[in-house]
DNA sequence: TTGTACGCGTTATCAC
DNA sequence: GTGATAACGCGTACAA
């Protein structure tokens, strides 16, 4: 079935370990019989298994990604951006991707102690990092190399490998972009509570407020879900109870498309009655009727340094800066626009 | 450092073959001893080494799939999606994924030959068959199970697994949904020619064309590149020669949501001026300003069907149905609409 | 320069 | 019921 260094040896009269050595490339094995046994080697067609080397090595050169199940639809888009991105970074520095849907709670974090314990992977990626995350609590209690795509909520400490956009300045972006352009009554749709940047991104929020000393209001804040269908709820409810509202900052662009079904459901004309702003910069933002202004995040960029801070950390070079935090940047699409209507609040 | 049969061995003073069948739920073990050793495996912790397991029962519970790296960005909406499709639905009958990006050619021949032959993985999943393709051969030769999505070209025999939609009537549908709008010159832009499913799509071109009695003509035909770059290109062309033209077909979303583009850039209104198909339904279509008519292709049950066979074919049972032809739907929206202006050819 | 012996952690076979 | 032994395929001290 499969060709193995015992094949080879057989082949070539010499053992399995001179074997192994000449074709690992050792230089205290002789040339000729180095040759020798390439030669052969190549026309039986041998390939390494993977496996035993990996047991033997204790490494395996691959990168673990625990994805969240589809059924509980959280941003499919972003997820599948990372995962893209992640997997030819790693191709690029040799590693391979292995990767498991799981639904969060239980069934996550058996597959993190089935992945990782199991002795599948190298190293864990993570996304999307929740409070108290018990994610990172087990990765560290086991003091398995990780890195995470968002930091800790502003109240904990980050104490790990992680790259983050700065989502807090980004969201305070927003808010000026929209004050700048008029705007005094603005709703904001959050992430879920329990995600790690919720709160950066309410505080950006804040932020923003302050600088154009507009006052902050709690019945314009709510908590959303990061799927259109939560945006699309939310905004009508925004929109039911604050008439006047005149712009709308969604966390997430899936929800600030949501929302802006939800506006133009209403008859309401985005970019002109209703201003509304995402987070991600995922394609559809480009694409949307309006296009989405929106704060971008370089997936691309993120995928590449996580692979690489993470391959440092399995490598025990610890040279590497470990804790990123990227600018963010608003692009300004047609979904903004100047408030219209003489003056209120 | 990990937690071994040995360990819980030494700990229960039982053998580690005891410990092991103990584990295992076989029922020659006494239960009392299995609650012991249970107990012990618990309180330290045991996770069993996968890498041990399944080098010793040469089974991995995993798929593999190499994915183009995306230097040569082709239709990169189209792989996330299947990507996650094909983890969730993995995920579910437990097998993991393990994901490897290359760019086509040497190097992705290399990545099949390291992961097939290296034993990492129980089956391969396949994606955007070519003509003649090697990927095939090479699986086929090895006799090592896989499946496809798409089919081999007309020309060809599908000599294996795989499930594809019926693109062919797909595009005929799309002409024929163009015919019935007024539109009678129609241009085309096809995937590149070593696509598998290129002259399926083509076929469906003329079909359309010859069931409203129009003529085909080749100078409106082109070989595009799938993406988006290559959409604003060709529409660009097909414009410049033929100013007369009302109707492109583009062969996958990108390509169209570039024409769209390149149509907006001359002045020309999508769905009154030029009416616009595409072929994926991605996510932006819906979000694209205007909405992309196009062919939806169901990638959750994609994904789905082509793990349940792959399994079905690892494990082998060969009772399942192992090719499967989904039939297409247009999903229309507004990027197409009745022609204007008079009668003309 | 080459070979022998052993272990990575698991499971299957076969004795007792 | 339980345990010793072997094997999956590889790499590496150590000896020759």
């Amino acid at each position: 079935m499969q060709i193995t260094l015992k094949d080879i040896a057989r082949e070539s009269g010499y053992s399995v370990t001179t074997v192994s050595r000449a074709l690992a490339g050792y230089d205290d094995v002789n040339e000729n019989t180095r040759r020798h046994i390439a030669t052969i080697a190549e026309t039986l067609g041998y390939q390494p298994n993977l496996l035993a080397r990996q047991l033997r090595n204790q490494r395996t050169q691959t990168i673990g990604l625990i994805t969240p199940a589809p059924d509980d639809d959280v941003g499919s888009e972003f997820f599948s951006q990372l995962l893209l991105s992640l997997s030819s970074a790693a191709s690029r520095v040799g590693y391979d991707l292995l990767v498991s849907a799981q639904s969060a709670g239980e069934p996550e974090m058996a597959a993190y102690r089935r992945i990782v314990g199991g002795n599948r992977v190298d190293g864990m990626i993570l996304a999307r990092t929740r409070k108290h995350d018990e994610r990172i609590a087990f990765l560290k209690s086991l003091n398995h190399p990780f890195a995470v795509n968002g930091r800790a909520a502003p109240d904990e400490v980050s104490d790990f490998a992680y790259i983050d956009v700065d989502s807090q300045a980004g969201i305070r972006a927003a808010v000026e972009h929209l004050t700048g352009l008029g705007h005094r009554q603005i709703g904001l749709i959050l992430p879920p509570p329990e995600m790690a940047f919720t709160e950066f991104r309410h505080n950006g929020y804040c932020e923003g407020l302050a600088a154009a000393d507009l006052p902050y209001r709690d019945e314009f804040v709510r908590y959303g879900d990061l799927m259109q269908s939560g945006g699309y709820m939310h905004a009508n409810a925004l929109l039911d109870q604050h008439p006047q509202m005149t712009a709308i900052v969604a966390c997430n662009d899936l929800m600030a498309l949501g929302a802006m079904s939800a506006a133009q459901a209403r008859g309401l004309r985005v970019g002109y009655d209703l201003s509304i702003t995402g987070f991600d910069d995922i394609p559809a933002a480009e694409y949307a009727h309006p296009p989405l202004t929106t704060i971008h995040q370089p997936m691309h960029e993120i995928g590449k340094l996580l692979v690489k801070i993470l391959d440092s950390l399995i490598r025990g070079e610890s040279t590497e800066q470990t804790q990123i935090l990227l600018s963010s940047t608003l692009v300004i699409r047609a979904s903004t626009g100047r408030r219209k209507g003489g003056a209120d609040d």
